[in-house]
DNA sequence: CGAAAGTTTGAGTTGCTTCAACCGCGGTGG
DNA sequence: CCACCGCGGTTGAAGCAACTCAAACTTTCG
């Protein structure tokens, strides 16, 4: 027998819906979706038609803007309980970002008319799908100052001191390459500058493990030019 | 004797209160205030506490972050019937961007309390503010894009083809180095790719007018390497 | 008309990328 | 059990797009 295969008690979980009672609670439940999804597999792509939004509830998940060359630029990652995919069916616009699984994951799916009368009918339900997408566009702000007013070094250190810690110690949750699109930076580059932090003395790297060693100096690297 | 000075109506005049009933829109109407500014002056500074949002009625406001060195980044601009702040608001964060003004304007400012209200009443009015916000998201999005993904050249492109254009002509609406600013270049670089455009017969450039002579050449560059 | 701000042009520099080769580890099949 | 394959990551050398610095020119505006 599997656990949390009961949508229901999936959905009560995600803080998204935490301020619905139990009989909107039920609603969603009947209209929601759980899709399951395989690593690497992708939950939708560039031009796809938007009729809903997507909640996390196990695994990862990799939202990116495709280029010509096979390129892509990362523009976040999302894990359980968050949404993604909602600004677009706000927008009634086709996705402009490709959605791909990172781990076999677990999805909720919801329809778009549904969380229209949740908005509805439950004001704090707004309130919350409004301080989500604020959070997205601060995220995003932050995304667009590191890139244009931060060099190399300085994001790849802001990066490190950002991440989840425990006795000094943090990983990278991802491929190296998947982080270094993130950044905006080449896997080379990326790779040549943990080399250089770990040189200094500031860091030691791993594999996906990296052993922070002298946090002063490395915020120090954060405001030099 | 003044036009446009009176509150109710200027209000009931923005895109993000048409939804408002008569007995809405005088509640909105006692809460907001009329604020001018002069050209250069500052509507709130990074740091500042977010205790609302601003509603451009005339003029034309800039968001940016502010660099170390005196640099900036220019988020977007912000003309007649655009709110901007929301953001903040919603995440009880105080701004991490500036704004500034780059004509004499007015904006109209709402408290927090008197939106949230306004979402408690009027589901319609929670919409728009989703639309909104899910808008500047969308535009956010493909800055980054833009930024990672696409060169010099073809950004200055994109940007002189996105503008309005009467008669294969467009104008810059503010000073040069604010635009380079937003499409993350120098004022030197961008001086030096219109000269380029000019040079190779694509545009005719004077002053802030820019006259489109071959736009079929112009989008080709958009998809060359 | 003069000062200040904005823009252009030139020359030199550089930070990051590109291209290419190599390494190392995990998984797979012989 | 070990050889091989493939992919993620690293390292090196070379290049270039865009930046920096500096000076001249132009527009704006009091």
């Amino acid at each position: 027998m599997r656990h949390k295969t009961d949508l229901g008690a999936l959905l009560a979980h995600q803080p998204l819906f935490r301020s619905l009672d139990a009989a909107q609670l039920a609603v969603m439940t009947a209209a929601a979706q759980k899709i399951s999804i395989e690593k690497n597999d992708f939950v939708f792509h560039r031009g796809d038609p938007c009729n809903g939004l997507h909640v996390v509830a196990v695994g990862h998940i990799k939202l990116a803007v495709p280029a010509a060359n096979g390129q892509q630029k990362v523009i976040d990652f999302f894990g359980p309980g968050d949404a993604f995919g909602e600004a677009f069916m706000f927008l009634d616009k086709p996705y402009m970002v490709e959605a791909q699984a990172l781990d076999d994951s677990l999805l909720i799916w919801i329809d778009k008319q549904d969380i229209y009368n949740a908005i509805d009918r439950d004001p704090s339900f707004a309130r919350r799908m409004l301080a989500g997408l604020s959070l997205r566009l601060h995220t995003l702000v932050k995304d667009i100052e590191t890139v244009n007013l931060q060099n190399a070094t300085q994001r790849v250190v802001a990066y490190l001191l950002s991440q989840p810690r425990e006795a000094d110690e943090t990983r990278f949750p991802f491929n190296k390459g998947l982080i270094a699109s993130k950044l905006g930076l080449t896997p080379e580059t990326l790779s040549r500058l943990l080399h250089q932090l770990a040189e200094a003395g500031l860091i030691e790297v791993s594999g996906k493990r990296v052993q922070i060693i002298d946090s002063a100096a490395l915020e120090a690297r954060m405001y030099v030019a």
